[in-house]
DNA sequence: CAGTAGGTTCAAAAAAACTTGAACAAATTA
DNA sequence: TAATTTGTTCAAGTTTTTTTGAACCTACTG
C-alpha cells in the first residue's frame, strides 16, 4: 500500500510546507484566538486551514503546524464543535479531513452559541441564588441595597439574551 | 491624627465586612471577567464596588477582598482606564476612592474601545503585512489563493469597525 | 486473527497568566 | 527635614492553562 500512496500524496495538490503569506494570516489567527480567550493552537489550526483550498487531515495539520497529535486531535474537536471548522470524508480513505467555515457569520454565530449562551444560564442561576440570600438577611439597609442590586443585574440580563 | 481618623472611620457608614449576597454577586463578576479574558481579581474588585453605594479606597478594598497591594492598585488602575469604575476625591481627603460605572453602554463600550480597538488596528497592519509578503512570492497558483484570502480577511475587518 | 492506520485520552511537563510583597516614589505633615 | 501616608512597580512565587507523547481504543486489511 506504502507505494501507492506515496503517489497519491505526492500526486495531489496539497503544498507540505508553509508559505511565508500562509505563517503571517497562521500568526493573525493565533493571535485572534488568544484574545478570544481560546488556546493558541486552535488559532494556528484555524488559520492553517483558513488558507488551504484543499482539505487537510488530522496528519498534514501537525506536519505543518509542528504540533502534536494532542493539540491536533483536541483542537480540531473542539474548532469542529465551535463551528469554525467541519470534516469530509473523501470516498475511499478512511482519514477523516478537515475544512475551515469561512462565513464570518456562522463562525461569530458559532462562538457566541457556545461561549455566551452557557455564561447566561448561569448567570440566571446565581441571579436566583443572590435573591434566596437577599431574603435570609436581617439588615434593612444592606436588604434594600441588595435588591436594588439584583434589579440591575436582572435588567443587564435580559439585556443580553 | 490616629484617633481623628479611626473616629472618622467607625462613624462613616461604610460597612467593613461582606454579606452574604455581596459575596456572590462578587463572585458573579469574578466569573465573568474571567470569560471576558480578564483577571480575576478585576472582576472582584469591580463586584465589589458595584455592591456598595460609598465610595471605596484602595485600602478598603484590598481588605475586604483579602487580596494584596499590588493586585489592588493594578486592577483599579486598569478598570478605571476600561471605564468600569471612577475615581472621587473626598474633600479634605488624601486618598483616592473609587466606584463602579453601572451604565451597562458605558461598561461595554469602554471594554470595547479598550480591547476590539487595538486588535482592529493590529488587523490593519497585518493585512498590509501579508500584502506585502504576496507581492514577493514568485509561484502564481499559491499568489492567486493568498489574494483572494486576504480579500476575505479585508472583508471581515470592514465589517467588524 | 494479527497487524496497522486513524484517532482519542490523560497524566505529566512546559508555558503563560496572575498575585504577592518588598522596594521605591511623591506628596504631605509635624 | 524627618516621618508618614498614599500609591506604583516589578521580580519572584503561585496558580492556571496549554501542550506533549505514550498508552490505549476501534475499525479496517491482509
Amino acid at each position: 500500500m506504502t507505494a501507492l500512496s506515496v503517489e497519491y500524496i505526492s500526486s495531489s495538490n496539497h503544498q507540505d510546507f508553509l508559505d511565508a503569506w500562509e505563517i503571517a494570516v497562521i500568526d493573525l489567527f493565533l493571535n485572534a484566538a488568544n484574545s478570544f480567550g481560546l488556546p493558541k493552537s486552535y488559532g494556528q489550526i484555524y488559520g492553517l486551514l483558513f488558507c488551504r483550498d484543499q482539505s487537510l487531515s488530522m496528519d498534514e495539520v501537525m506536519k505543518l503546524l509542528e504540533i502534536s497529535k494532542g493539540s491536533a486531535s483536541q483542537g480540531l474537536r473542539s474548532l469542529r464543535q465551535l463551528g469554525a471548522i467541519s470534516s469530509v470524508f473523501e470516498p475511499g480513505d478512511r482519514k477523516e479531513r478537515f475544512i475551515a467555515e469561512i462565513r464570518l457569520r456562522k463562525l461569530v454565530g458559532g462562538f457566541l452559541r457556545e461561549q455566551a449562551d452557557p455564561h447566561l444560564e448561569k448567570g440566571t442561576a446565581r441571579l436566583k441564588q443572590i435573591e434566596s440570600l437577599l431574603n435570609i438577611l436581617q439588615d434593612e439597609e444592606s436588604h434594600k441595597r441588595g435588591v436594588r442590586r439584583h434589579e440591575i443585574l436582572s435588567g443587564w440580563h435580559r439585556q443580553m439574551s
